[in-house]
RNA sequence: GGGCUCUUAGCUCAGCUGGUUCAGAGCACCUGCCUUACAAGCAGGGGGUCGUUGGUUCGAAUCCAACAGGGCCCACCA
């Protein structure tokens, strides 16, 4: 045989992936067919493939590989992200290496190495999707900066702006000073910090008295204009009205009075910094007070920082600590711990900063949002656990800040003319700018070289809210026929840790825009961990390598892998091994393809074990078929590759190969030829979404004979109703069978020693199946008897007696044993049974079924127990 | 601090609206086998009082409560 006899994935992956583009099986039009689409959640365009993508994109395969074989026009439609901040921040570093700052080069040209960058690195991630075996249509490829998507942005800024939606405004927002741009609440995350709480006394003005407060943060006492206590605080009833003076920089400040502030504490008094504290800011705004911000952009001190100008904050505190130590105003320090928040990207500690932002109002919008996930189940979250989290984030939604002090992205189309905070116009050209400028401004002479365009960009999540949409032109041109086609895409496959970033606000721009959700069903996988349960990270170095792990054990082996674990919603933790798994399964099918491939046909005679068996699978397959589409329809994907899995590998090749298998050498006959590769066809059908790869290979050797017939565009078998007599008895027959191999490994006795059976048929079974019995457990001679033959090893199965007849090799005493811990279990059993059967209130309220099942039990251990006396008395 | 969720074999998990086909699966483990598709394999096997305590019920892994211990999300207490 020229076939090898391991499956080598290397040799035949690229090879298939070549032959699906050259036919552009994945590519879709729109046609009279039922449509099933699924957007990828875009990955950042300098991005490299890990765990996390091959989970998500495994799963959008899978859906969307079945659902091509199910006959619908599937469309999964590719691309990337521009990830203003990830990708601006790698530029940079990389300028930066190089002696360049950003600001010295100026916007252009550094938009212009932001290019190169993108187009060096960009797409990378999209061809490893391909060595994955993604069958995405790349003809339709999308990167969120393409023209048309940022047309698509600009427009809805500003048809979001007309309507009111859009404002700017002057408002604390969150600073990453490291990447130097704000960030929306949904990019902070809070982390516990160990740090200190100094209490710090302020000479209170006019009197020795001093005032202590408590803070975690002493270097913004420079920004100090108040210090607050609770009006009903008796403790300092006699500060109301006075004055206080800051340590350090001496200024003299109020003291006012608020009940935001707690009594039990700290001190129960509070400095007020309206600069650097959103709660400080509420209250300046409440009591009149003055803003002091004393930090630069990057968050070192400005001038009001006074002799620690141009120092670090952390350093500053450090510094200042010490310093009011060593004057005396230190009072106390003691280890605290609180919550900081850091940015997402950075991980740098957010500094909250005033500052002129654009935000988007989002109540309006998440009213259909809400409504579609938890009254009309347009959109169904899977799984469902996460409806709260979702109701919770939509029902406190706070607005969004969408500008970015950033340069990599769409820029704000909004237009300066004059020098007043509100001289400006918003519009999606600066022609069209120019015009509204004019208008409004009052002066027709306005030039062109007077509009000043805003500096920031927008947050990347306002262009990816918009994707399910802006790919199929739906924003510019809300009537075409893609969108109408296409428009709401099916499922959305995607992890929970952007449920909020993403997921709700594309529901948003969904109902804003279409009227109608992005998508019908939103599947959140879980996240990929180590063994460990630690999240995969590249700085903790526990993700391996996926393009390794490709190259180690398979696309298919890898997809396999990453499934067997993944149930919805739960982290999966990943190993090698389970990769290792499925290689070993792709070797498994390999295999059974070589035996049947080196089968010789002739033209005989169907043996009956075949027909038997033949037909037991067909049953067998529709019954897997049926508990397949079950778990397809609530998304169980993992569960529904084990069936296939077990399917495959016991009942196909463990039983029926072993069944229909020809003795060495013989040819097998036409007909059960034909009938097993029909089934194998099934099987490489079911498979193929998880392991296109192998399928496709195998399939193209026995099925294919024309680009026309390839798998990847095959039919996915239909379920029909399974044979149940067919399923029993060959469950029954299985039994027997196992139950001599037990009889044979207890007495060592050889597989090639043809072995007697004598039955005691009390389930009245037949000899219907005695063929399946003969050739797999190697029975030469099997018949009915009326009663226990003597010397023979024996065994049960229902309340079937079997017995082995060996003449000399069997232990009575042994048997008899065996035979009374059975009886013993069995009306132990029955026992239990009849005492809930004599017990009224069981049979009076339980239900019918219920009880009839438990006569049904009682009736069957009699049975048992008479058969099991019967060969007790004989044995004596 | 609020909300959600989980705790079933060594590991990872199924067990829907309570009733022996519910005590399961895969992996791991143990014992035989290099049997002519496959040792990345074949055949056989052991293993859990379903976190703890109480309650509801004729009957609970399955419902309720409390407790213990995980996890997730949200939240401005310096």
């Amino acid at each position: 045989m020229d076939i090898p006899s391991k499956y080598d994935p290397q040799r035949v992956e690229k090879q298939w992936y070549s032959y699906w583009l050259e036919h552009g099986y994945f590519h879709s039009e729109p046609d009279g067919r039922e449509p099933y689409t699924i957007v990828i959640p875009p990955p950042n365009v300098t991005g490299v493939l890990h765990m996390g993508h091959m989970l998500n994109n495994t799963i959008q395969d899978v859906l969307v590989r079945r659902a091509r074989m199910m006959g619908k026009n599937a469309c999964w439609v590719p691309g990337t992200d521009h990830a203003s901040i990830a990708t601006e921040a790698k530029v940079v570093a990389k300028l930066r290496a190089e002696g360049i700052s950003k600001d010295s080069i100026g916007r252009e040209a550094f938009l212009e190495h932001a290019w190169d960058w993108t187009h060096n690195y960009g797409g990378v991630i999209l061809e490893q999707l391909k060595k994955l075996g993604c069958s995405c249509d790349w003809k339709r490829t999308k990167f969120t900066m393409d023209p048309d998507m940022e047309q698509s942005v600009i427009r809805v800024f500003v048809d979001l702006y007309e309507q009111g939606l859009i404002y700017r405004g002057y408002r604390m927002v969150n600073w990453d000073p490291e990447a130097q741009t704000t960030l929306s609440d949904e990019e902070v995350n809070y982390e516990e910090r160990q740090g200190f709480l100094y209490h710090i006394a302020y000479p209170v003005v006019g009197s020795d008295q001093k005032v202590v407060i408590a803070t975690t943060r002493p270097e913004t006492i420079l920004g100090d204009t108040a210090v607050c206590v609770h009006p009903d605080d008796e403790r300092y009833t006699h500060l109301h009205g006075k004055q206080v003076r800051v340590p350090i920089c001496d200024r003299v400040i109020p003291v006012i009075a608020d009940p935001y502030v707690s009594m039990e504490f700290g001190t129960g008094c509070l400095k007020v910094t309206p600069a650097h504290d959103e709660n400080d800011y509420v209250l300046g705004q409440k009591h009149g007070l003055e803003i002091i911000d004393i930090f630069n952009p990057d968050a070192s001190l400005n001038a009001y920082g006074l002799h620690y100008r141009g120092m670090d904050r952390f350093e500053a505190r450090r510094a200042m600590a010490a310093e009011l130590e060593e004057k005396g105003f230190l009072v106390k320090q003691e280890t605290y711990v609180n919550k900081v928040g850091t940015s997402e990207r950075t991980h740098a500690v957010i500094e909250p900063r005033l500052s002129d932002q654009w935000f988007l109002s989002m109540e309006e919008l998440a009213k259909p949002a809400l409504d579609a996930v938890l009254k009309s189940g347009e959109v169904k979250l899977v799984p469902s656990k996460f409806d709260n989290t979702y109701r919770h984030w939509m029902e406190n939604i706070r607005d969004w800040n969408i500008s970015r002090q950033l340069w990599w992205g769409q820029r704000i189309p909004a237009y300066y003319y004059g020098p007043g905070k509100e001289d400006y116009v918003v519009a999606e050209t600066a022609e069209a700018a120019l015009e509204k400028a004019r208008a409004r401004s009052g002066n027709p002479g306005l030039k062109a070289a007077q509009l000043r365009q805003d500096e920031d960009v927008l947050d990347t999540w306002f262009s990816s809210w918009l994707w399910p949409i802006s790919v199929f032109g739906g924003i510019l041109e809300p009537d075409n026929p893609e969108v109408n086609y296409y428009y709401p895409t099916s499922d959305l496959v995607t992890g929970p840790d952007i449920l909020f970033f993403w997921v709700a606000r594309m529901i948003m721009a969904g109902y804003a825009y279409r009227k109608q959700p992005p998508f019908h069903t939103v599947y959140l996988t879980g996240l990929v961990r180590d063994k460990q349960r630690r999240k995969m990270s590249k700085s903790l170095g526990n993700s391996p390598d996926a393009l390794q792990l490709i190259s180690d054990y398979g696309a298919d082996g890898v997809r396999v892998g990453l499934l067997l674990s993944a149930a919805a919603g739960n982290d999966l933790l990943f190993e090698e091994s389970l990769c290792q798994q499925g290689a070993n399964f792709a070797n498994k099918v390999w295999n059974a393809f070589r035996l049947v491939h080196g089968w010789k046909v002739a033209d005989a005679p169907q043996p009956e074990a075949a027909r038997l068996g033949i037909a037991w699978y067909r049953a067998r397959l529709g019954e897997a078929l049926l508990e397949i589409e079950d778990h397809f329809s609530k998304y169980r994907i993992s569960d529904a590759l084990m069936v296939i899995y077990k399917l495959v590998w016991d009942d196909f090749c463990s039983w029926l190969l072993e069944i229909v298998k020809p003795a060495y050498g013989q040819p097998i006959d036409r007909q059960t030829y034909d009938a097993v590769i029909a089934l194998f066809e099934d099987n490489l059908r079911l498979l193929h979404p998880f392991m296109p790869f192998l399928s496709e290979e195998v399939w193209q050797y026995i099925a294919a004979r024309s680009p026309q017939e390839a798998l990847v565009i095959a039919s996915w078998p239909r379920a029909g109703q399974p044979d149940a007599a067919l399923l029993t008895g060959f469950d029954f027959t299985r039994e027997v069978i196992s139950a001599v191999r037990t009889i044979r490994k207890d007495k060592n006795l050889p597989f090639k020693e043809a072995l007697a059976l004598r039955v005691l048929d009390e389930e009245q079974i037949g000899p219907g199946w005695d063929v399946l019995i003969a050739k797999l457990a190697n029975v030469s001679d099997i018949a009915r008897v009326e009663q226990a033959p003597e010397g023979a090893l024996s065994f049960r199965v229902k309340s079937n007696e079997y017995f082995v007849p060996l003449q000399g090799s069997v232990d009575v005493a042994a048997e008899i044993e065996k035979i009374r811990e059975e009886l013993n279990y069995t009306r132990g059993f029955l026992a239990s049974v009849q005492k809930k059967l004599s017990n009224d209130r069981f049979v009076s309220s339980a239900p019918e079924q219920v009880v009839a099942l438990e006569r049904k039990k009682a009736s069957d251990a009699e049975a048992k127990i008479e058969t099991l006396e019967k060969s007790l008395a004989n044995l004596r």
